[in-house]
RNA sequence: GGGCGGUUAACUCAGUGGUAGAGUGCUACCUUGACAUGGUAGAAGUCGUGGGUUCAAAUCCCUCACCGCCCA
């Protein structure tokens, strides 16, 4: 084995013995307990980016663990067909070929993107492989095969025939650019500097005028009214009378409607129905007409006058300059404020009307967030629970419809000759109506998530009745990013209860982002993107796992720092290294049955419990963080620096069998088990390691997960811990005395108490050992203190060293002087603490107990260093 | 404007009532038969501000400030 674990060496090569002996594979056991996790699909021909990374991550971290604890276990991946984002993909491949999608037709375009999607859409899953994800790929779906479009299909018709999917005009946000409508979720809204332009609008027939505030003077030219609140003194008078539109002298009602805001702007707002979702309501509510200024290519349309055909924002100028002409324009002012964008593409979306398919809301998100409220769902952290609800307390009807190719394709015909609209499960021949076989189909498809919310049923079969539903619905735990709580979680939320009668997931756990080292978000703009495949070739796909789950906690968002991934390839070296000298001192091992356990071992036995549960405790509660600081401290401190040092002169000493096989029998037990705690977190390492220890079995991955024996032992780990402290004192001791590392040293140790004293004798050894003495001296009695040496005091023992030749006074006095400043500062804070009334009568009796404890061992400690320090300054 | 999260050692973060912890970095020493991607020892924090509750607050409550995110 070589000193330094080279990753590159052995991550391929298990992952395919892995695969190969389909151990990810969810067999349907009889009567073993499932768990489940739907993969969030990423889109298929993206990339694999640190956010999957580290989603990617816990869900292995999650399956792994519960597949080693004997559940039958489901994690299933597969992909997304991501319509605007691969659609784009192809038509700029198109564009390159001189080609676009109308030259090119819809179904030879769309056999475009199936060849693309054949061409990239593995590089993702290969990517997956890469970071060791132990997912069931013989159940990979995706969600535009056979399957998923089915259960499309099924839900739209469901849907439609409940009236929960109707069609009409309503306003829509529409992205300029990608040519499609897109939902409210989708729309991102930025802060940016704009303006508020103050308008008059004179009434008619009168001097009178109002001044409106808009930050869009462009859509003036299809104002239907303007409002002002019912409240507002003001403009009490104002309201019913006429107003002639500036420009257009189109005359345009003053309405009262309590949606406007008296305090924004001059409290009344122009109304315009046709381009703003609020105007657009408050419209319906009055009657008002929709007139439509703007066209899809967000230019100005035919009802605009001399205007037509200029992109919105050189009419903005244009009308601003041409209002101020007129004397219309009263004031600019820097505004503030909010605008819209397509979260694809960041165009400024245009709100217009528009036919499009919506999904009735109401009926559906009302079941979804009683299953919150009531616990049988949760979100972890709970916190997330609060920003759904909220989400779905004001939500809006979706749109659904897209003007894409690339999608699920609407399944409503409409009859050319009779004009009624057909939505069934399979495809129409004739009208039911008219019996007519002109039928066309909707040309436009559905939105990516509402097959997504499918998810976690269209990938076990749904609508067919399988083996995979009925065993693994519902799935056991969603892991997702917050950034997608309302595209995804949500809606297969309200999916599952509506289809299934059932929550998609029992818990959802939500976990942050992955920023980059000055905590900005990553992104292709910014070109601050890390490429998690380039830091597996570097570092190892085991070192990413575990520094992408280490060192936050739940739901927080994690800095990505090269120090952090440096760090934890150490870690991995350090477990790799500690495994060599582990298997070098194995060559000879048997299984034997006559073990003498000392009391290093009954530690380390004692520490491994507690580890085993609080390993176990941490990932049953999603706190893989901590799981992993537990493994980390464990490995490093405990079983490192410790046992391993503490074992040495055992294994070593090949004349004492017993002892030697002893040492060698829980060494082995220690690490096997540790490995395989530390297995969900990096599979590759101790997969490697493991197959070398002399143990039976095929894999680590498929080994049980360490179960707690009752051999936690507090008496030793308490002798344990006074060793360890004895030891550091003296190697304290040896470094400030500057006594050389090699050089061996007397060590005297004295304890009053016989029952302490007995317990210095048993570990002399290991004290020796480990803090270079030349010999141990554990004296019953000292009538006279060694003046001329070092020492320390601790839990009722002193330590001499008496370091002839080395022993420099001064710095010794200053060194006890040091320790006494510290004494008597812990001494008058206990003595304060108990001198307090309050703190004797109302703090429990066991807290006051251990403060007086605490207080006896300070003052004995001040008393000996009392001694020390009158001995010293003597002579 | 509303909501959420954060503010702890130089940096990155744990800690959630009983005298502050880790990793990295820093200082000194050490190539000792697992590991220099290492070992040993050490220095380093009035736990954002101001109040309150409590015998006791980094921890619970309130105020404010700053940073980040989400929603409108």
């Amino acid at each position: 084995m070589a000193s330094v674990y080279d990753s590159s060496q052995v991550e391929d090569k298990w992952y395919k013995y892995w695969e190969d002996k389909s151990f990810f594979r969810a067999e349907l056991t009889e009567g073993k307990p499932a768990f489940s996790i739907v993969m969030p699909p990423p889109n298929v021909t993206g990339q694999l980016h640190l956010g999957h990374a580290m989603d990617c991550t816990i869900q292995d971290i999650l399956t792994r663990f519960k597949r080693m604890q004997g559940c039958d276990t489901l994690w299933l991946p597969g992909t997304d067909h991501a319509g605007i984002a691969t659609q784009a993909k192809v038509e700029e491949q198109l564009r390159k070929e001189g080609l676009s999608k109308e030259e090119l037709g819809r179904e030879k375009f769309l056999e475009r993107v199936w060849e693309w999607k054949e061409q990239y859409g593995g590089l993702i899953t290969s990517q997956l492989r890469r970071l060791g994800a132990s997912c069931d790929w013989s159940r990979e779906r995706f969600t535009m095969d056979a399957g998923c479009s089915q259960a499309v299909r099924e839900v739209f018709v469901e849907l439609f025939s409940k009236g929960l999917i109707y069609r009409g005009n309503y306003i829509i946000n529409w992205c300029p650019q990608c040519q499609t409508t897109i939902s409210d979720v989708e729309v991102e809204h930025t802060d940016q500097m704009g303006h508020l332009y103050h308008l008059r609008y004179p009434v008619k027939d009168s001097e009178e005028f109002i001044i409106v505030a808009t930050t869009r003077p462009e859509t003036m030219l299809g104002d239907t009214a303007v409002a002002v609140n019912p409240r507002d003194e003001r403009y009490r008078d104002m309201v019913g009378k006429t107003l002639l539109l500036p420009l257009t002298d189109k005359e345009i009602p003053v309405i009262a409607d309590e949606y406007v805001d008296l305090e924004f702007g001059t409290g009344a707002v122009k109304i315009t129905p046709a381009h703003d979702p609020n105007d657009f309501e408050i419209g319906q509510r009055h009657n008002l007409a929709q007139v439509a200024v703007l066209d899809k290519e967000a230019r100005m349309n035919e009802n605009s006058g001399k205007y037509q055909g200029m992109d919105r924002y050189e009419a903005r100028k244009l009308i601003v300059q041409d209002l101020e002409e007129i004397g219309a324009l009263i004031k600019i002012e820097e505004h503030p404020h909010a605008v819209g964008e397509c979260y694809r593409c960041s165009t400024v979306i245009e709100p217009l009307v528009s036919k499009q398919w919506f999904v009735k809301m109401g009926p559906l998100a009302k079941p979804a967030m009683e299953v919150v409220k009531e616990g049988k769902l949760e979100f972890v952290p709970e916190r997330f629970s609060k920003i759904y609800l909220g989400w779905l307390e004001n939500i809006r009807d979706w749109c659904i419809s897209r003007q894409l190719w690339w999608g699920h394709r609407i399944p409503v015909w409409y009859c050319q000759d009779c004009g009624s609209e057909v939505c069934t499960k399979e495809d129409p021949a004739a009208c039911p109506n008219c019996g007519s076989g002109r039928l066309e189909q909707d040309p436009d498809v559905l939105d990516t998530w509402f097959s997504s919310g499918l998810w976690p049923f269209s990938t076990l079969g749904w609508p067919q009745k399988t083996a995979d539903l009925e065993k693994f619905y519902p799935t056991s735990v969603l892991v997702t990013g917050r950034d997608i709580i309302f595209f995804w979680v949500a809606r297969m939320i309200f999916m599952g209860l509506e289809f299934m009668k059932e929550v998609p997931f029992r818990q959802v756990m939500i976990h942050g982002l992955v920023l980059d080292a000055q905590g900005r978000k990553m992104s292709k703009s910014l070109g601050n993107g890390i490429d998690p495949i380039e830091v597996i070739e570097e570092y190892g796909a085991d070192t990413l796992r575990f520094m992408l789950i280490t060192g936050n906690t739940p739901g927080n968002d994690l800095r990505f720092h090269m120090e952090k991934l440096e760090a934890t390839r150490n870690f991995a070296n350090k477990i790799w290294n500690a495994s060599r000298f582990v298997l070098l001192n194995l060559s000879d091992y048997q299984k034997t049955d006559k073990r003498q356990l000392e009391l290093a071992d009954q530690w380390i036995l004692s520490r491994y419990e507690a580890l085993i549960t609080g390993v176990t405790d941490n990932l049953e509660h999603y706190d893989l963080g901590e799981a992993g600081r537990l493994l980390y401290e464990f490995i490093w401190n405990e079983f490192c620096d410790w046992y391993i040092e503490l074992c040495k002169p055992r294994l070593y000493d090949k004349e004492n069998v017993v002892a030697r096989q002893t040492a060698q029998a829980v060494i082995l037990e220690v690490l096997d088990g540790t490995l395989r705690l530390l297995h969900p977190f990096m599979p590759f390492l101790t997969e490697e390691i493991w197959q070398n220890l002399p143990l039976q079995g095929d894999s680590i991955m498929i080994r049980n997960w360490p179960q707690v024996q009752k051999r936690r032992d507090l008496t030793a780990e308490k002798t344990m811990n006074l060793h360890m402290n004895i030891i550091k004192a003296i190697r304290n001791i040896r470094a400030e005395m500057n006594v050389a590392p090699g050089k061996k040293a007397e060590i005297i140790l004295f304890a009053a108490e016989d029952e302490i004293s007995r317990l210095l004798i048993s570990g002399a050894a290991a004290i020796k050992h480990l803090a270079g003495g030349s010999s141990v001296t554990v004296l019953a009695e000292m009538p006279t203190k060694p003046a001329k040496a070092a020492g320390a005091v601790l839990d009722g023992v002193e330590i001499y060293l008496p370091l002839k030749g080395l022993l420099d006074l001064d710095k010794e006095i200053a060194r006890v002087e040091k320790e006494m400043a510290q004494i008597q500062k812990d001494q008058k804070l206990l003595e304060t603490k108990l001198g307090n009334p309050g703190f004797i009568s109302k703090a429990p009796a066991e807290v006051v107990a251990k403060e007086r404890e605490k207080l006896d061992g300070v003052l004995a400690r001040k008393q000996v260093l009392q001694d020390r320090l009158l001995e010293l300054t003597q002579d």
